[in-house]
RNA sequence: GUGACCGUAGCUCAGUUGGUCAGAGCACCGGGCUGUGGCCCCGGGGAUCGUGGGUUCGAAUCCCACCGGUCACCCCA
């Protein structure tokens, strides 16, 4: 059997209809805090990703799907989505306009990893950037953004971690302490620690292997390194969370896959979605855009992962609105009428089905039902011949006879019956 | 990418120590009610038992490989 591709797959209608329910609220309330959206390619050249997100990083080395295109050039299914926004901010100018520019955009996201529960290779994500504002009350706003996001979905129980990294000026003294620090004590820590010290000590105080944590109680820890204004940013930025009542935990070993993030950065987990907790995260991105070409541009941003946030949503129930009425032909004829009642009424607004198959009387009723439509119009020969058709409420399984005398004035009695 | 567990109808599963083992419930279609649904009863369609090899007189049942899923690691949304 031809199946969907590993860690590709489908959304069938029930799902799709919570995703569907989902992105509306998003795009509500991204609306409410004056988002505007933007549309970005899926594909783009490999190197704006091996600059943006890091040569180093996992994401780069092992993760992407590339391709040599037939032109030669290496292709690339983006991994994420903030450097193909930050390349179009730059490539159509968007610097000129009123800042803070704020866009966010929804769409899949490849990476070529082992699939589990909320990791697939095809995910999605609602990605949320603001360019030109420097403050940490932006930060902030986004934090808040997010939870309310996911907040609208029925999600609870969310726990919020945030940690600055500071700037390249205070991280580069840190990282070196921090390199020291590791390389003292490198042979009582992991294989992948001690990969990590050489390459991305910052890594390693994420590990997840108790023997490394314990050595890791005394590392030093980032916040205690950051300069005079990233530690007032942070500052700054805690306050504006507790003043709103958002209750947080700073998590100074917190770190990001990505190398561009600067200052403040934050996930937002959700427990009891097992090793792939984490539903949003992001942070600030102060260099990424003049390292792309772009003018010295400040900016945030976050994304939410669509695939986990469904796992943790609770959507009502009835996504779906039954059908009004059932139009249950009995023979051609009928069915003739059938299919121009069903037009004319539907484009009236109401919500119609009918069934072309020739089926039985009760079958047309068994799916009526099936379908929870409010009414069932019975529409046979002899209704047809006396111009009379039947009219079944099947909540209340009364019927009764509705005259008319052709099509137009059958669909307007029935119009009037149904409204009222 | 590493390790563990798993893979039987659309779905959830049963299938003893290899030998009527290809089944059940739900769903779907139809009949009982030749033009009246939801309950009930009856019947029907639907499975190369994930795929491909191998062992065997004989395999869903044992072995190997591959594919896929789940969980953990790695990493991350």
């Amino acid at each position: 059997m031809l199946k969907a591709v590993r860690g590709f797959k489908d959304l069938l209608p029930e799902e799709a209809s919570v995703w569907a329910y989902l992105e509306s609220r998003a795009r509500e309330i991204l609306a409410r805090y004056g988002f505007s959206e933007i549309r970005i390619p899926v594909l783009e050249r490999t190197e704006l990703f091996a600059r943006s997100i890091g040569e180093t990083t996992d994401i780069v080395e092992k993760e992407m799907y590339t391709f040599v295109d037939r032109n030669g050039e290496s292709l690339t299914l983006r991994p994420e989505a903030t450097a193909g926004v930050v390349r179009a901010f730059i490539e159509h100018g968007l610097h000129t306009r009123p800042k803070p520019l704020k866009l966010f955009t929804i769409g899949p996201m490849f990476r070529h990893e082992r699939p589990q529960r909320g990791r697939l290779r095809q995910f999605h994500q609602i990605d949320v950037e603001v360019f030109g504002a420097a403050s940490p009350g932006t930060d902030a706003e986004l934090v808040a953004l997010a939870l309310e996001i996911l907040g609208a979905g029925g999600a609870e129980g969310l726990r919020l971690e945030v940690n600055s990294l500071g700037c390249p000026e205070c991280r580069r003294p840190y990282r070196e302490k921090l390199r020291e620090f590791l390389l003292a004590r490198r042979d009582r820590l992991c294989e992948d620690c001690q990969r990590r010290a050489e390459r991305n000590p910052l890594r390693a105080l994420d590990c997840k292997k108790e023997n490394c944590q314990a050595e890791y109680r005394e590392a030093p820890e980032l916040p205690d390194f950051l300069c005079e204004t990233c530690r007032g940013h942070y500052e700054e930025f805690k306050t504006y969370l507790q003043e709103a009542g958002l209750s947080f935990v700073e998590n100074p070993r917190l770190v990001r896959g990505l190398d561009y993030y600067t200052r403040t950065i934050f996930e937002i987990k959700a427990p009891g979605l097992g090793a792939q907790d984490t539903v949003a995260a992001g942070g600030r991105y102060d260099g990424l855009v003049s390292a792309l070409g772009g003018p010295e541009t400040p900016a945030v941003g976050f994304a939410i992962g669509m695939e986990r946030w469904l796992l943790i949503a609770r959507p009502p129930e009835s996504l779906r609105l039954p059908p009004e009425l059932f139009i249950a032909p009995l023979g051609d004829e009928a069915r003739r009428w059938a299919f121009q009642l069903a037009f004319a009424l539907r484009k009236k607004g109401l919500r119609v089905e009918t069934d072309y198959e020739g089926r039985s009387l009760k079958a047309l009723l068994r799916q009526a039902n099936r379908l929870s439509a409010e009414r069932v119009l019975i529409l046979g020969e002899e209704e047809l011949q006396r111009r009379k058709v039947l009219i079944k409420d099947l909540a209340t399984g009364d019927q009764m006879f509705l005259p008319f005398e052709d099509l137009r004035d059958l669909v307007n009695r029935i119009l009037i019956e149904m409204r009222f």
